[in-house]
RNA sequence: CGGGGCGUAGCGCAGCCUGGUAGCGCGCCUGUUUUGGGUACAGGAGGUCGUGAGUUCGAAUCUCGCCGCCCCGACCA
C-alpha cells in the first residue's frame, strides 16, 4: 500500500478523551473514531488489524475441529423467556421494538439462539460430540464504557458453544478450548495466563478467564511466576487425544493463578514459595465456561442416547473478546513513541521510508522494494508522501509496523538500505535484496492461511 | 445510577468571572526554503461558539431546560 493513497488519519498531538496507551494509540495512529460512547469506527488501519486477529482465531479454531458460522446481531426476545434471562440480564442488553411491536434485542451473547439450533436439528447421540462458533458484533449497554475499545459498548467476539453427551465429554471439549485459546494468543504475541474465575451471569461450575498482563488491567491478579515461564511453542497437538489436552491443561493450570474474585491468601501462600508469588493487573481477553444443563434443558434440546434414553445435552460456552485484544495488545506492547506490533498482528509486514521522495533513484529503489516484498508475499506501507524524514520516522513509530527499510541517497550510494527493529530501535544495514530475504525469514512462521 | 468536569475551526486549547457578534498552537492549501528524526518564513482557507428558550439595545460570555462526551465510584468480555 502506498501511503499517499490510503486512508491513515494520524493525529499529532493527543486526543483529550484518551486515558490509556491503547485507546490514545489507536486514535493518534487513526485506527478507529467515536461515534459514540463505546461505539468506534474501525478505520482501516484497525481494521486490518481487527481482521488479522479474527483470521486467527479462525485458524486456532478450525484445527482444533470447532465448525464456523454466523448468527444474527439482533435476536428474538422470547428465545431468551424462555432460558428465563430476558428478565435477569437487566439493563445491559439492549431492547428494540420492531415497526410490529415485536421484542428483540442486541445479543450480548447466543447461548439461546445455539441452543435453538441445536434442538432444532440435532437428536441423536450420534451428532455428539459438536462445537459450532461464530465471530461476531455483540452489545452491552455497560453503564460506563471507557478505555476506547478495551470497553467498548459494541464489540467484536468469538463466541463457541460446545453440545456433548456427558460431562466428561464436555470437560474434554473444555480442555481443548483451554488450549486452543493458549495457541490462539501466544500466536498474537501475547502472554494469556488461564485463571480460575467467576462465571457471572453466564453461569455454570467451571470457568478459567484468560488474563494478559499489564498495568492497565481491570482486575487484580495473583499468579505463580513459573506460569509466565510456559510455551506451546510449535507442539503439534492431537485435539482429538483426551489425555494430551487435559495434560497441557494440567501444565497451565497447576501454577497458582485467580483473579481478586477468587483469590485466597492461605492458598495462596501454601502452594507458592514466597519468591515466586506475584500480583498484578490484568486485561480479560477470553473465558471458557462449562455449564452443563443450564440451557438445554429449560429449552429442551435433549438428544437420545445409545440406550435410547432421552437426556438434555451438556453444553458449555468459550469466548475471545476479538476488538477488546487489539486494546489489550497495544497496551502489553507499546513505548513512548507509539504501538509495537507483535509479528502475528500487525497490520503491514514492514514500512518503507523513502527520505528523498522525488529523487530518480531512490523512487526507483523504493518501488523495487515494494514489489519485491509484495512477491514474497509481505504486504508493505511505502511511505511515499512529499515529507521530511523526521515525519516519516515518527508516522512509522506512531502506528507500529515491527519492521521499517529506510532508503536514501546516502545509503544507495554504497547500495545499502536500512532495516530497523521497532522493538530494540537497532538498525542494520544491507543491501534491498537482503532486507527482503530477511523480512520474508522473520515472517515465517506468521503466515496464516485461510482456513475454510 | 451517585459524585465531579467538559462541549469555541479537523485536533489540542484560550476567551466566559467583569456581555460589545472570536483568538492561539498543531493540522490543511499556496509559494519560497529545508532535506537521515515532526524545518523555517510569507500568504491563505476554515467557526450555526453543542442545542432550545429566556434576560438585555446587544449573549461564546448571564439564567433555565435539553442533548452529547469524559473522569472517579458501583458494575462489566
Amino acid at each position: 500500500m502506498r501511503l499517499s493513497r490510503y486512508f491513515l488519519p494520524v493525529l499529532k498531538e493527543n486526543p483529550a478523551d484518551a486515558q490509556i496507551a491503547s485507546h490514545r494509540f489507536m486514535l493518534r495512529a487513526g485506527m478507529i473514531k467515536q461515534q459514540q460512547a463505546g461505539i468506534y469506527s474501525w478505520l482501516p488501519l484497525g481494521f486490518r488489524v481487527l481482521r488479522k486477529l479474527e483470521n486467527i482465531v479462525h485458524e486456532e479454531q478450525v484445527r482444533a475441529g470447532h465448525i464456523p458460522m454466523l448468527m444474527p446481531t439482533l435476536q428474538p426476545a422470547d428465545l431468551w423467556r424462555e432460558s428465563g434471562r430476558y428478565d435477569d440480564y437487566g439493563e445491559e442488553m439492549l431492547r428494540i421494538k420492531d415497526r410490529h411491536g415485536r421484542e428483540m434485542l442486541y445479543g450480548p451473547t447466543n447461548e439461546e439462539m445455539i441452543t435453538d439450533i441445536f434442538r432444532a436439528h440435532v437428536n441423536s447421540y450420534k451428532d455428539l460430540p459438536l462445537t459450532l462458533y461464530h465471530i461476531q458484533w455483540k452489545f452491552r449497554d455497560e453503564i460506563r464504557p471507557r478505555f476506547g475499545v478495551m470497553r467498548g459498548r459494541e464489540f467484536f467476539m468469538k463466541d463457541g458453544y460446545n453440545f456433548d453427551i456427558d460431562y466428561e465429554h464436555a470437560i474434554h471439549a473444555y480442555n481443548r478450548h483451554m488450549v486452543s485459546y493458549l495457541r490462539t494468543y501466544e500466536r498474537m504475541g501475547l502472554q494469556a495466563i488461564p485463571m480460575r474465575a467467576d462465571s457471572g451471569p453466564i453461569g455454570g461450575d467451571d470457568t478459567h478467564e484468560f488474563l494478559v498482563l499489564a498495568e492497565t488491567g481491570e482486575s487484580e491478579v495473583f499468579y505463580d511466576s513459573a506460569i509466565t515461564d510456559l510455551k506451546l511453542g510449535d507442539r503439534v497437538i492431537d485435539y482429538d487425544d483426551w489425555d494430551e489436552v487435559a495434560g497441557i491443561c494440567r501444565e497451565w493450570t497447576t501454577p497458582y493463578a485467580r483473579t481478586d474474585e477468587t483469590h485466597d491468601e492461605a492458598v495462596f501462600a501454601a502452594e507458592v514459595p514466597e519468591e515466586r508469588r506475584r500480583s498484578a493487573r490484568g486485561i480479560e481477553v477470553g473465558q471458557i465456561f462449562y455449564f452443563g444443563t443450564k440451557y438445554s434443558e429449560p429449552m429442551g434440546a435433549m438428544v437420545t442416547t445409545e440406550s435410547g434414553e432421552r437426556v438434555p445435552v451438556h453444553m458449555g460456552s468459550h469466548g475471545i473478546g476479538v476488538s477488546r485484544l487489539v486494546g489489550a495488545i497495544i497496551e502489553a506492547n507499546h513505548d513512548e513513541n507509539g504501538i509495537i506490533w507483535p509479528e502475528g498482528v500487525t497490520p503491514f509486514h514492514a514500512g518503507i521510508v523513502n527520505l528523498r521522495q522525488g529523487d530518480a533513484a531512490t523512487d526507483a529503489a523504493c518501488e523495487a522494494l515494494y514489489a519485491g516484498l509484495k512477491a514474497r508475499g509481505l504486504e508493505a506501507l511505502y511511505d511515499d508522501r512529499e515529507e521530511r524524514a523526521g515525519a516519516k520516522f515518527a508516522t512509522m513509530d506512531l502506528i507500529g509496523l515491527p519492521w521499517r527499510i529506510t532508503v536514501g541517497p546516502r545509503g544507495l550510494a554504497k547500495g545499502v538500505v536500512e532495516l530497523t527493529s521497532r522493538r530494540s530501535g537497532e538498525s542494520e544495514e544491507m543491501s534491498a535484496e537482503a532486507a527482503i530475504e530477511r523480512l520474508a525469514e522473520i515472517y515465517a512462521p506468521h503466515r496464516g492461511t485461510p482456513v475454510f
